[in-house]
DNA sequence: CTTATTTTATGATATTAGTCAGTCTTTTTT
DNA sequence: AAAAAAGACTGACTAATATCATAAAATAAG
């Protein structure tokens, strides 16, 4: 974990106009800019855990993190998948409470650490960047209501294709008539995300890629027919 | 639905202390009273439509609300149940959004109606406010994982047992060694909550009772052993 | 009060998806 | 390079739960 406090201000970060921090004016991004600090962290590093308490939030500048709530059966379920841009750790913070979550690295990451002094600064001193803020996180709740209704109400099948489409739409790089989910998962990440047990995955993907669904290039997988995918996600289509 | 405009101002209201507004000075307390408006609302009423635009939010004076998905299967998925003192629709508004839920009344109720500005007004012009709406959307997101993570690893069993603790400490009334869930609700409902078939949802509270876990008075129900619901509510305990 | 509708209940059956066991493969570590 | 560990895969089996059909009971409507 090395550290390289300063590193790369926020003002001129390449990933700052997909973040929170967008529209946010000069002397504030600079606020921020002067307290955060670039941590980078490697696969499998944990950036925070469960039932800890918030120090202050991350920005993820490069790389993929999971977050995720063990279960009782110690079973992951990831319940997002942050990359360059996202803010994590930040609902902890506003709703005063430890973390409900953990976070670990997928992908090798740069990760900025913003202490909650200036964070919540920022915040409180800008009613545009707090209503921004805000705004996401009602935005994730919708989301999150949209993920609980799928998974009492789809079969297995039918969230897999809806995840392997949305992967596609986050870490999807085009060619021609397919698309490569460029982002290496394993199939018991994929069932974490999907909430089912692994062996359900390897042998839904299996009978994706025998129907002409998907492909495998490595340990990426290939869409070769969104539209089929498509179909399958949705109950009557 | 009969109106009654500026009935029982807020200031006065004694639901407001178990809602967000608990922390409001008077002058905004009567800035949001003297734009509001009280409604009675009948059982089956809906309040909102998911898909239509919100055009300000609603404070639950008393009554019972059910806030919910309609699956592509044509279930309802219950992700809230709202009573005495809880805001609904803010997430919408501030998410910048259309509805992505919607409200039905379960138990006849009062609910005042606070037009869009009069409440962005004051939650801009105070913090204070801002901070305790967003902290409850902080909260409730949480809440929202917690829900995912447990429809996906849990059973059926296990989550019914679980609901029904939750319904006896948000609506039980006690009874000596037992608590009464003093709110009807359908077995469809109750499925809605769970995330299941009704069917099992019947099957499943005829074999608590066989087991002497409830009991019914009515249509309601009665928790007779609260610690071997809570035993069946987890996996490891 | 009678009829219609909704809700609850129960049985039979089908199906989905989880668990367990074992093997092969790939990756990581020493 | 060898050994160990992790990951992917397959088959057999089991359990959970959804679906379908039907009937009884409760509630609402005319």
């Amino acid at each position: 974990m090395s550290n390289q406090p300063h590193n790369t201000p926020c003002e001129l970060c390449a990933s700052r106009k997909y973040s929170l921090m967008s529209d946010l004016s000069h002397a504030q991004v600079c606020s921020i800019s002067d307290h955060k600090n670039l941590i980078s962290h490697r696969k499998g590093q944990i950036l925070y855990y469960e039932g800890t308490k918030p120090l202050g939030i991350f920005c993820i500048n490069s790389g993929v993190v999971k977050v995720y709530k063990t279960a009782s059966n110690g079973k992951e379920q990831i319940v997002h998948l942050g990359k360059e841009g996202d803010f994590l750790g930040y609902a902890a913070l506003l709703g005063e409470e430890n973390y409900t979550n953990s976070a670990m690295i997928v992908e090798d990451a740069k990760i900025c650490f913003i202490p909650k002094e200036a964070f919540l600064n920022t915040l409180l001193g800008n009613t545009q960047f707090f209503k921004r803020v805000t705004k996401e996180l009602s935005h994730e709740l919708g989301v999150m209501e949209e993920k609980l209704t799928d998974a009492t109400q789809k079969s297995i099948r039918e969230r897999l294709a809806f995840v392997l489409i949305h992967l596609a739409s986050s870490y999807g790089i085009e060619g021609g008539d397919s698309q490569k989910i460029d982002l290496i998962l394993t199939r018991e990440e994929i069932a974490g995300i999907v909430g089912t047990a692994t062996e359900s995955v390897i042998r839904l993907l299996s009978e994706f890629k025998k129907d002409g669904l998907i492909e495998f290039e490595g340990k990426k997988i290939i869409i070769k027919d969104k539209r089929g995918l498509a179909r399958l996600s949705d109950f009557y289509a």
